[in-house]
DNA sequence: CGGATAAGTAATCCACCGTTGACTTCATCC
DNA sequence: GGATGAAGTCAACGGTGGATTACTTATCCG
């Protein structure tokens, strides 16, 4: 029906893997998962996080977590309220995405460079993928701009000299979020299937352009 | 009702500026405009560019694009046959938005800024918005990929001297994005209230060290 | 055991939205 | 002026999806 949906993921990003809607089939008989309210709680958490950074906040219904998980969709609204304040929960989650900045100065490339390229699913990225693929909310979009505001604009800009720091550090985030844009929710070539060591050069002397101010 | 509707954008972008739904109160009586097949087809096309820009292809109903023209919703199957369509023929003028990597290698920096920084509201400039806002519909994923493919991947990057020139040029992409998308989306502060000449000598030192590989 | 309580379910409501087809109104031409 | 056809409208259908309520079932503890 729905013109949108995502049928043929066959475009070769390796980025994209997962299968993407069949929703758990759960063969080998579901063992009849016992009675936890934590656990489910958090199950429901973890499969909203992959669904909202997969398919974004609109194309992922509560019905569609819920039967991630195996369980009644009511449940959403007894754990967490609505379906935004799930959203709340998950975003939540991507504190930490910028913690690289804390580094030293000269250090800042290289854990960038592993941020990126090594360990991509883990949860506060896929928070921040769930951010962007979300960002035509308004709620998405003030909460993308404070935590790039916080980490870049007014504490990683203290650290640079030179001319129009906070800008610098904007145009850093920026690259950041259109790598990771690329990378995982657009699927370019280099960039899917580039390693750390190929783009390494690459990000040093970016990363060196931006940070120094050196003439 | 929606909890995500774009209720207070006053958080302080220029980027922002728009009636964001009120969809036209045509105050000072509508003249009940002629009768005119054309005029009203790239009316609606225009509406729809500009909601889809603000708001993603999800959360523009086709009952909005219509009520900014002031006609009735059914006019839009009438003149491009369902939702899906008109988006397709606004994302079709994104074509030349990379029309500034066919400058000779030591003006692309220019061009570029020129791009970002001053002329925003070109229609090619809003189907980009509109793809990076709707980027959560495979389809629009594809064309995405497809752009940067062609224009950055295939075609720039042969221009390119020294290792992985592909990678480079999809770095450049990504930053272009990237800058976009924090500029008119999120509306981080200092990319919002930057000017041309202020990223000027920040522009140009990265993309020369992304484009010129000397050590 | 057996009742109390929390975990989980089923069924439903309601609003929104894409889409359609039948209807009305305006302009043009004989 | 009146027929004709295109431009535009109206009202409805069908589906989806968020949210709610009342119900059922498992688990725990005295």
């Amino acid at each position: 029906m729905n013109p949108l949906d995502r049928s043929k993921p066959t475009t070769g990003c390796p980025a994209h893997d997962a299968a993407p809607t069949p929703a758990e089939p759960a063969v080998t008989s579901a063992p009849r998962r016992k009675r936890d309210a934590a656990a489910t709680r958090s199950a429901l958490l973890a499969a909203a996080t992959l669904r909202f950074a997969q398919d974004g906040y609109d194309h992922t219904s509560v019905r569609d977590i819920a039967a991630d998980v195996g369980v009644n969709q009511a449940l959403v609204y007894r754990y967490f309220g609505s379906k935004d304040a799930l959203f709340e929960e998950v975003a939540a989650h991507s504190a930490g995405i910028a913690s690289f900045l804390s580094a030293p100065l000269d250090a800042v490339a290289d854990r960038m460079l592993r941020h990126l390229f090594q360990n991509e699913r883990r949860p506060d990225g896929s928070a921040l993928l769930a951010m962007l693929q979300s960002a035509s909310h308004d709620e998405t979009r003030q909460r993308l701009r404070e935590l790039i505001r916080q980490d870049f604009t007014d504490t990683f800009a203290t650290r640079l000299a030179g001319p129009e720091p906070e800008l610098r550090a904007e145009l850093l985030a920026a690259w950041l979020i259109g790598i990771g844009f690329l990378r995982s929710v657009v699927g370019t070539p280099a960039l899917c299937s580039a390693t750390a060591e190929q783009a390494d050069r690459c990000v040093r002397r970016v990363t060196a352009a931006l940070l120094y101010d050196h003439d």
